[in-house]
DNA sequence: TGACAATGACTGACTAGTCAGTCATACATG
DNA sequence: CATGTATGACTGACTAGTCAGTCATTGTCA
């Protein structure tokens, strides 16, 4: 009812620009969800580029909490202080947004965790300082559900699987190695089939990192100590107090 | 706002014959659909439960594949071979259903794995035993898709975050615990620290399960030669060959 | 510079479809 | 037959995705 307007017709074919800037897929803030505000605001694809932010960061916290089926896009719409159909505008679809959402976030993942190639000091001190990042960064964080997500969701999502295990997973197992690799031809490591399974190393970080978003509440979990005893485990004993 | 979604429903009374045989978990049935058909039939209560079954096999199935929010009871009553309305004579709702489940598969579980409290030989083989058969019994088969599967819904289902932490990990961590304090003890392990954090033992065992639910086809994992690396860190060196 | 036109990002009501849960009916069995 | 069980068509709530229309910003010209 109401309106019907004045014809208007024409411009069917409707373009609908797609890429919209994007800049650099930084993501960082997680930004509060009203953000709408005056603001003297710039140009305009510099608010669109803001816009599209929100809208990634809203699916941010939606997609964590619910999952992919159960998120709804009026909410990240609602959260992110945009009308449902400004997320069209910048992605194809639910999809979309959700398989875009996780290579956004994970770039930081990488850049934030990539260990050192070659320590200063021993390879010990390296693991240390590198799980100390990572508990910081990862597990005390909204990226630890990240984890969780991917985990949830990779069967089902086999484009994300893929692009997790080649940008995380196999480039952190490798530099694994590489240090392994170094800390056997040092002594560090006496045990050089740990370089086949640099798994092994991480496990318990992996475990840290889920248990914090089951059972912390069950169980808090002192995960720095934990990790260091299992360095005390792999490089023998403990070697500095 | 308003959506008031799921509530929570408490279950209050709804018995429910909990039970119901279950016997092996193998999931094997996966009844064709129109089974319907003549079979002298048992009695009303026996095939009741036969049912009842089918509808749980059928509902880990597809549980497990999409997850809870995009599973549709009406895809678990054609694979069990029963109408939709059958579902709600045996459970509640879609709620009841999949947290039943979820207890259901656990049983088995938890008896399969059962470590050995007081083992026969050394400590050492008592969890190379115990890892052989999570290795044969979980990450092989469906039942490490369940693990996957809590790890997932288990935020957004704190009754069955609680009930797995309760029946599975608290119990397995402590059986562990036991185990270590035991090696400890007997010279076999020489890091004390380690009997408080048993997770670090279980750790690359739960990687493997995960490992081969989402990157199985990327990289093939031998998860037993994997838990033995992480055997002679434990124990160390390689004790026996 | 000021006024007007073009642009396209944004909106939100709407469509088409999905799916959990219900219930009148049909059926089996004791 | 009477009673309990199974069925599946149906309902009602809900949601992904669309699109005609709005309006702030940008561009153009006198």
């Amino acid at each position: 009812m109401s309106k019907t307007p004045p014809e208007r017709t024409d411009r069917s074919g409707s373009t609908r620009a797609r890429n919209a800037g994007l800049s650099r897929g930084e993501s960082p803030p997680l930004r509060a969800a009203g953000t709408r505000s005056a603001k003297p605001a710039s140009s305009r694809s510099e608010r669109s580029a803001e816009r599209r932010e929100a809208i990634v960061a809203a699916a941010f916290d939606e997609f964590i909490a619910r999952g992919f089926a159960a998120t709804r896009l009026d909410d990240v719409a609602k959260r992110a202080g945009v009308a449902k159909g400004t997320i069209y505008l910048h992605f194809k679809d639910k999809e979309a947004l959700f398989e875009e959402l996780v290579r956004t976030a994970i770039v930081p993942l990488i850049t934030r965790l990539a260990p050192p190639a070659q320590p200063v000091g021993s390879v010990r001190e390296a693991l240390e300082h590198f799980a100390f990042t990572l508990i910081q960064e990862v597990a005390t964080t909204r990226r630890g559900d990240l984890v969780r997500l991917i985990v949830a969701e990779g069967p089902r999502f086999p484009a994300i699987a893929d692009f997790y295990y080649r940008e995380v997973v196999s480039r952190g197992l490798a530099a694994m190695r590489g240090l392994i690799e170094l800390a056997v031809a040092r002594g560090e490591i006496r045990v050089p089939e740990l370089a086949n399974y640099p798994q092994i190393v991480v496990a318990p970080a992996m475990i840290a990192v889920i248990w914090k978003s089951l059972f912390e509440r069950h169980a808090p979990l002192d995960a720095m100590a934990m990790l260091r005893v299992h360095l005390d485990l792999i490089f023998g004993e403990r070697s500095a107090s």
